[in-house]
RNA sequence: GGGAUCAUAGCUCAGCUGGGAGAGCAUCUGCCUUACAAGCAGGGGGUCAUAGGUUCGAGCCCUAUUGGUCCCACCA
């Protein structure tokens, strides 16, 4: 019994099902298989609070498509996927949900807290797995990782530690961005910098004369945003080279309100040009001043506490919170007549990238990575290609923040991460980095220690991805064989944060690259080029999308003209295309199966049958510089570019001129050899078609695949179509192409003249060459039926054609259709002479072109060759014209 | 302040190493032709931001300018 494809296209019924038979059927699983060579590409793992978005969606589909192309290519192909523990977003989540239930993390402690959390991730952590495979990522699941887990943790301690005794870890005193909502440090990369509208303080301090007296009538001036760091100002700064405050150099000055002495220190530090010269010097609270301070030795005073309130340093302000404190100093300035001027000021403020908090700049001791010497690895291999960012212009970003490379903080006031491997000992404070804490302290002896609470960023994690994920710390045979890995298909916007990362790690831990290729995209906006975002409530919810227009129709509108990291606009006309394209590719195959014959069982499997005619040569050799150019341009990662070719090849080549073409050879079975060579192309073509467009459209041609061949075994195993000489048919090509352009000529004329579809003229053909005339009669058949004609004739002259015929000029015939009482022989003139014009236009250029000495002797052969074609081709048209109008106006 | 990137049809965007400008949507005309009206056939619409330059030849390469977006740094 034969099988059949639903009548209408209906993604909801087929996706699911044939998901589950995959994963059934062990399809995305990969093995180490030293017969076979290995092509990995490891998930950039989705956070456990994430909710699937645009963005993960063209993340993972550009992912799939690369896997499941190389997957039919023969390779080995394990898409290695897991989720991110994402440290504060989970966190934050776990507090809101205590919150809820009026209890604070403080209150139930680490354990309790950590027991939450857990619970959470089992509960919500999987959801995002469950909505990647709604789109159909062919994952090998049961490799699935989790950043903390095991084997996680264990790489973790392990490159911590080992890190720490190279000297690359190191606990330190510095300025860290400090977050007090979140309570915690952060690192440089999560400082997003918003353009606040502020003001410039611009205050006074007076002299301390030299017998110590204040005076009244002498002041340094300067500007602050930030009045209330003066509570922490240990100096005043002015340029070395600044005449103006050259002999203050060394004066003191007294710090109002807190009556502290302050020193005038010189500073290269110090812009000249910028207000009035001076700045103020806060070293415990500005990373600049922080500097200053360690070059002079100044005091660091602390003035806040880690929910930004002013601390016991900040003697009557202590519990103000940091604003509140900063119009209290203010008034206090003005009244005092320290107050000089408050100016609208329009400042960047750097501001927390997950709360928006304002960040504060603080001194705090956290663990370091020292950068300077890990980074050289990962600039070197980008250099020297031995890994390829993708498009090239990444390399720039990346070396801009190479570069300037500064330290890494890595520890995090958080409960939820890795908790960082140190040990204190609780008699002497000595630091002891190992796996499990020490039984006796080296130092004192003593056998109390408590853990570092601390944990780990991230990122430090996530850095360690491509190598952990295959088992290291442990020497498996998936590390020897999978990595390293092959692509990473992230976006631009992590670059920072994670792709840098992981390079620098991957040197350090493996001596090896983590990966060969870093694609990179872009973002994916509102049809407004908004940055889609829950605040905006312009987000579209790519599920949604899923369960309107199918997970095919998503995906194809994700890649269609979309280049490497360009962003790109998404709305739903766009995915009415790609859906209605689907339903195309469905309707197609069900009318080529409609005329498969009832036993079922297609011709695919068997060689081409001796009757190929031009026809079926001509859509073969296209399908086969198809497959040549679509398998080029994946092969360099130009999705966007390869699947616009198959789209074109199958609704353009294939089913507005093929299928309509062979359409009188399908319904006449008289001649049985054309009837199956017929049946055999077309279904060779769509199957080749089919195996083209799968890595981008999965379950369709999945679906159409098994139904047409009666079979179970997937398409997505099935192997890539390759180029074939012997499917090359250039001659049959021209000559189909001939027919086609005869063919629109016709009914563009027709159209001219309002002809109705269901008016029938004959044609006649004519052109003293015969094998012009060999392909039309050739062609007859279905030249006849899309040039709406009664019947053809095929002759060397003008014999038999009434005078008024309408007449259609291809560069080597001239067809003739005799409308008798509908031409009108003034348009029909006037048509002409239009022509006549366009074609002395081009052999004017053309003529131009090939009298040019220096266009002949440098360009290259096969160009001149081309143009002299063209040029004959034009002006055999032309003399066609000509003649055409002498014959009409005499 | 440094850097990147973009400017192509009414809209959104492709255009790979330079060799006569493309798609989708929108629009206009005609078609319910037995795979598909989620369709078919045909049409209109672009001095490829501006000004120079290199080249036989520039949307593409170089320089400058204008306008937009983004990243980095952050000057108090």
């Amino acid at each position: 019994m034969k099988k059949e494809l639903a009548k209408t296209y209906d993604p909801q019924g087929l996706e699911e099902r044939l998901y589950s038979k995959w994963e059934e059927k062990k399809y995305f699983h990969a093995e180490v298989d030293e017969s076979k060579k290995p092509f990995t590409i490891v998930i950039p793992p989705p956070n456990i609070t994430g909710k699937l978005h645009m963005g993960h969606a063209l993340d993972n589909t550009m992912q799939d498509i690369l896997i499941r192309y190389k997957r039919m290519q023969g390779y080995n192909a394990l898409w290695q996927p897991g989720t991110d523990h994402a440290s504060i977003a989970t966190e934050v989540k776990i507090i809101d949900a205590l919150k809820a239930e009026g209890i604070n993390k403080n209150d139930i402690g680490r354990e309790k807290f950590l027991e939450r959390a857990w619970e959470w991730k089992k509960e919500y952590g999987g959801t995002i797995i469950q909505q990647l495979k709604k789109l159909g990522s062919s994952c090998d699941w049961d490799r699935e990782r989790f950043t903390m887990d095991e084997g996680c943790n264990k790489a973790v301690t392990k490159v911590f530690l080992k890190m720490h005794e190279k000297g690359y870890i190191y606990k330190g005193s510095r300025i860290v961005n400090w977050c007090p909502v979140c309570k915690t440090s952060i690192s440089d990369a999560e400082v997003e910098y918003e353009e606040q509208a502020g003001h410039l303080w611009h205050i006074k301090y007076p002299f301390i004369e030299d017998d110590g007296s204040i005076s009244t009538t002498r002041f340094i001036e300067f500007a602050t945003t930030r009045p209330e760091t003066m509570l922490g100002d240990t100096a005043v700064a002015v340029n070395p080279k600044d005449d103006r405050y050259k002999d203050y150099i060394g004066k003191k000055l007294l710090l109002p309100i807190v009556n502290r002495e302050l020193p005038i220190v010189a500073d290269e530090y110090v812009d000249m040009e910028f207000g009035t010269g001076v700045v103020k010097i806060t070293p415990a609270h500005d990373p600049n001043d922080f500097e200053v301070g360690k070059r002079h030795g100044l005091e660091e005073i602390n003035i806040l506490n880690d929910d930004a309130t002013i601390n016991k340093n900040g003697g009557e302000y202590e519990g103000l919170d940091r604003y509140e404190a900063r119009e209290r100093i203010v008034k206090k300035l003005d009244e005092m007549g320290l107050l000089v001027e408050i100016e609208d000021y329009s400042h960047n403020v750097g501001t927390h990238d997950r709360c928006h908090t304002t960040v504060e700049p603080m001194i705090k001791k956290q663990w370091f990575v020292k950068m300077d010497e890990l980074i050289k690895p990962a600039v070197k291999a980008v250099k020297d290609g031995e890994i390829k960012l993708i498009p090239p212009r990444m390399e720039k970003t990346y070396f801009n923040w190479t570069d300037n490379i500064r330290d890494w903080c890595i520890s995090r006031q958080l409960w939820w991460g890795h908790r960082i491997p140190a040990y204190y000992c609780d008699e002497c404070g000595e630091i002891v980095v190992a796996e499990e804490a020490p039984a006796v302290c080296p130092k004192c002896g003593c056998t109390h220690f408590t853990q570092d609470p601390d944990t780990l960023d991230t990122w430090f994690s996530s850095a360690l991805w491509p190598f952990e994920t295959l088992g290291w710390p442990e020497d498996t045979k998936e590390l020897k064989y999978f990595f390293p890995t092959d692509v990473l298909v992230t976006g631009y916007d992590i670059i920072f944060f994670w792709v840098i990362r992981m390079i620098f790690s991957s040197y350090e831990q493996m001596g090896q690259p983590p990966f060969k290729t870093v694609l990179f995209h872009g973002l994916v906006r509102d049809s407004q080029g908004r940055k889609m975002s829950k605040s905006l409530g312009n987000g579209i919810d790519p599920l949604d999308i899923i369960a309107n227009y199918g997970a095919d129709a998503l995906r194809l509108t994700l890649i269609t003209g979309n280049a490497p990291g360009n962003d790109m606009r998404f709305y739903n006309e766009r995915v009415e295309n790609s859906r209605n394209f689907a339903n195309k590719v469905w309707n197609a195959s069900r009318f080529i199966m409609m005329n498969m014959p009832e036993d079922g069982k297609s011709a695919i499997h068997q060689d081409a049958p001796a009757g190929l005619e031009p026809v079926d040569k001509w859509i073969i050799s296209k399908l086969n510089n198809t497959i040549k150019e679509v398998t080029d341009n994946m092969d360099h990662f130009e999705l966007g570019i390869a699947v616009q070719k198959v789209y074109d090849f199958i609704w353009d080549e294939f089913c507005d001129w093929y299928i309509e073409m062979v359409k009188p050879r399908l319904y006449n079975s008289d001649d049985k050899a054309s009837h199956e060579a017929a049946l055999w192309t077309l279904q060779t073509v769509l199957i080749n078609a089919l195996k083209l467009l799968h890595p981008y459209m999965p379950f369709i041609t999945e679906e159409i695949f098994c139904t047409m061949q009666d079979e179970e075994e997937s398409i997505m195993v099935s192997s890539w179509p390759v180029y074939k000489d012997e499917w090359n048919f250039e001659s049959d090509e021209k000559a189909i192409e001939m027919i086609k352009e005869a063919v629109r000529g016709i009914r563009n004329v027709r159209t001219q003249m309002n002809v109705a579809p269901s008016r029938k003229a004959k044609i006649f053909v004519v052109s003293d060459n015969k094998e012009v005339l060999d392909v039309f009669t050739t062609g007859k058949l279905f030249f006849e039926s899309l040039a709406y004609a009664s019947e053809s004739e095929c002759q060397s002259d003008k014999t038999g054609i009434a005078d008024d015929a309408v007449s259609v000029v291809i560069p080597q015939a001239t067809i003739y259709i005799p409308f008798a009482e509908l031409v009108d022989i003034s348009a029909e003139i006037e048509r002409l002479q239009k022509e006549k014009a366009r074609l002395e236009g081009e052999l004017k250029r053309s003529k131009n072109m090939l009298s040019n000495e220096k266009f002949l002797s440098k360009a290259p052969q096969a160009k001149i060759d081309e143009e002299k074609e063209k040029q004959k081709n034009y002006e055999q048209s032309y003399a066609q014209i000509e003649e055409r109008l002498s014959s009409l106006t005499k």
